[in-house]
DNA sequence: TAATTAATTGAACGATCATTTAATTAATGG
DNA sequence: CCATTAATTAAATGATCGTTCAATTAATTA
């Protein structure tokens, strides 16, 4: 009735993060409560407080460390600085490549943002937009250049991206195609959109 | 403490279809109780179970005369009888005219296919089914007729369906763009991506 | 207008919700 | 090994959840 033999905050932690996350994304944010994650841990509701003051503040950590490191995974990739085309292929395969292996983050992050309080959904939505910056500046980039035949950078942006982060509502992994053929297949359609 | 002045059957069924409508798009179905839905129609809970035997009961009755709206309006359009590429910008403008207008229902039907048990999911699975394989039969016409070098009608399917819904994440009517400009500017993405 | 049916209320049901707190025990550092 | 700190439990808080039901009144039908 107290703590625990081999008890370690860090393994907890990460195993509130890890339950949250697989719960959330199954079932909704709402829809799950703190006795689920407890029960999820292997602990007392009361414990989770140890480590988040809210059940809110749970899905904020989530969401603002998936999208840490997406931004983070694509700055510190090498960047191809050829041609507008071959800078658009870089990105459709880190998108694809960088989701699909992630389905619950990206659920979730996509999913919950109405579920996210003002102070919180300011500090996510300000982390979406500088992604969609990646994206518009390659799009703006080839434009410019008259590599690609966009009229709106914008709105070309919005359908990639939505059309890109799509493949998690399908795609299981050991199914019919590989993740190199989607990410081809991708390529090729988000290329010739471009007009290329 | 009984039926009041002016009640009518009919009305109140419309109105706790629009105001459940509206508050499972902006907070979620696990959010909204069964006493936020009979605020919003000026009823006490109680009430509701005149109407539906279950929130669940209400949330199939949304998602699935959305779904069968959408299909049945598909159904009673003219089909242009032309090449592939005229019935795949027909299918384009349909896409984003038809959900454009209903951002509320749009919303639900894609995001709480999980809020579902598996009777309701079922059924709605099967009607989301069957407006997919619209698009894929347009695809799969002009495959054979080598008019669309796609590779992949399932998977062509899948991207520009997320391309083309995902519209409702961004657009807000009276912006900067009409939305005659919006389809043109995405029948232009989708038959490039086709490749013609 | 009398009898019937439709619509709604108000109160209650037990269950579950997020969160708080004091007590307790294990791990850690000197 | 002893003092301190970290981790956890058990129990309780008041609020809210979906749902049920008997009583009541308005609209409708005959």
């Amino acid at each position: 009735m107290a703590r625990k033999s081999g008890s370690s905050g860090t393994l907890t932690a990460k195993a509130i993060r890890q339950q949250s996350l697989a719960l959330f994304a199954s079932h909704g944010f709402s829809a799950v409560s703190m006795r689920m994650i407890a029960d999820a841990v292997g602990v007392q509701p009361g414990a989770l407080y140890q480590y988040h003051p809210t059940k809110q503040n749970i899905l904020v950590d989530l969401m603002r460390s998936h999208m840490q490191g997406l931004l983070e995974t694509w700055n510190t990739q090498e960047i191809i600085n050829g041609a507008p085309e071959q800078a658009l292929e870089q990105f459709v395969r880190f998108h694809i490549s960088y989701h699909i292996t992630r389905p619950d983050e990206v659920f979730i992050s996509y999913m919950e943002l109405r579920s996210l309080e003002p102070e919180g959904f300011q500090e996510i939505e300000a982390l979406r937009k500088r992604y969609e910056q990646v994206l518009k500046a390659i799009l703006d980039e080839g434009i410019s250049r008259k590599v690609f035949v966009l009229e709106d950078a914008h709105v070309a942006a919005m359908a990639i991206l939505s059309m890109l982060t799509g493949v998690n509502t399908w795609f299981r992994s050991g199914g019919r195609l590989s993740q190199e053929k989607i990410e081809d297949m991708y390529v090729a359609m988000v290329l010739r959109s471009s007009g290329c």
